[in-house]
DNA sequence: CAGTGGATGGAACGCCGTTCCAGTCTTGGG
DNA sequence: CCCAAGACTGGAACGGCGTTCCATCCACTG
């Protein structure tokens, strides 16, 4: 065995909120967001519940932070000479393709939305509307739509990443909601039933940008 | 006192779905999303916890039925003589103010979309764009959109709900959000700063329904 | 070299959803 | 008319959660 060689530190490497928010981040992403729980959090940084509390207030701020570490990655690609359309667009799919990898975003974003990254968000967006001209008094609401939509999906998303967690891949899961909707009475659902081959079908990134761009066609059709 | 003149009934009033399921409605409404609780909801209707387990299978079950009853009610309302657009916006509108009465509905919804409520709403809204004639390939994408806008609010108006909680009423929480936002660092807020005073004054409702005509306005104008 | 305070981590508290089960009441078949 | 059977009740208990408490430790400072 090796000779104790020096007093080891206190750890390894000390706790930090970083290397807690890290920390956080894998097992979110690895267990979901039920597993998130300060015992597993303590476990997996070789401590206990305690030791995170001094530098962490709680779980409500971990989760808070988890989701601005990922979100701020997303965001950082900042102004290019796109169209102010096509910069909405790149992004809300940043924002869609982070919560796609990270579906607990989507959860996080949805239930506290006044939060910082979708600050950052409101902001690029504001940015960009201006730049198509949009009438002053109109900015507000255009903006919020944007932002209500991309919150919506977000949800979604996040709901049926849950509702597929166990072993069934996107295929099977959009397969059998497809077919539950082709089953259903046809009298009072002939518009589900009807749509059901194009919910089987669809791509989940395509509807999304589509409907932003259903959007910014209302925004930018003068009445 | 009265003689005991026959012998009891079991209970006054036997446990019943509809009884355990109108019992967390009220204890929703005024306790809060938090306040449900299987023995909260146990000593409101006297009994123990294990018994409401008879006829609910759980937590989640009871949450989906309990916001089955309150969306119901506002569904209900059915085919009137109105255009697509007024039906739509009627609909949408229905939903707003049932969230807007029970937040905890808001994030229910958006925590589980794919729930019959909301299937309810998808198929009625599909009915309208196909009495707007909306071309069949673009259907599902069109009432996707709708649908997402409108849990996105839902989510942020439970949200809202939440920070909100204590005595604040609605205007000072508010202006207490516009006058951080009017605060913020002018060089990387200079947007969101702007619309702040729109923040301050604008009306939840018309700007929901004003996103809701966005999109339509986005739906009916061929490209 | 003493002591002070930032940092640690294990134990404990109160509450939750859920399960278990010993009972009670109702009912219908013999 | 009785009594087994089963629907239904409700209190106790289980395991796990977020959070708090606190005895302890280590790196500094004076």
């Amino acid at each position: 065995m090796a000779t104790r060689t020096r007093r080891p530190e206190r750890r390894q490497e000390p706790l930090s909120r970083e290397s807690i928010v890290g920390a956080a981040v894998e097992l979110l992403d690895t267990v979901g967001e039920g597993g998130l729980t300060f015992r597993a959090l303590a476990e997996r940084l070789a401590t206990g519940p305690g030791a995170i509390y001094w530098h962490v207030t709680g779980k409500t701020e971990l989760l808070a932070a988890a989701t601005e570490a990922v979100v701020a990655t997303t965001v950082a690609g900042d102004d290019t000479d796109a169209t102010p359309q096509e910069a909405i667009r790149a992004l809300a799919l940043g924002l869609f393709d982070a919560i796609d990898a990270h579906p607990w975003v989507g959860t996080q974003l949805a239930r506290t939305p006044s939060q910082a990254p979708m600050l950052w968000v409101f902001e690029r967006i504001g940015r960009r509307l201006q730049a198509l001209r949009v009438p002053e008094a109109a900015q507000f609401t255009a903006a919020s739509a944007l932002m209500s939509y991309i919150l919506g999906v977000a949800g979604q998303n996040a709901a049926n990443a849950r509702a597929a967690q166990p072993g069934t891949d996107r295929t099977e899961f959009l397969d059998a909601v497809a077919t539950a909707w082709a089953a259903l009475d046809p009298d009072e659902y002939a518009f589900t039933r009807n749509v059901a081959g194009q919910l089987r079908e669809h791509d989940d990134r395509a509807e999304f940008v589509a409907g932003i761009d259903l959007i910014l066609t209302g925004i930018t059709a003068r009445r």
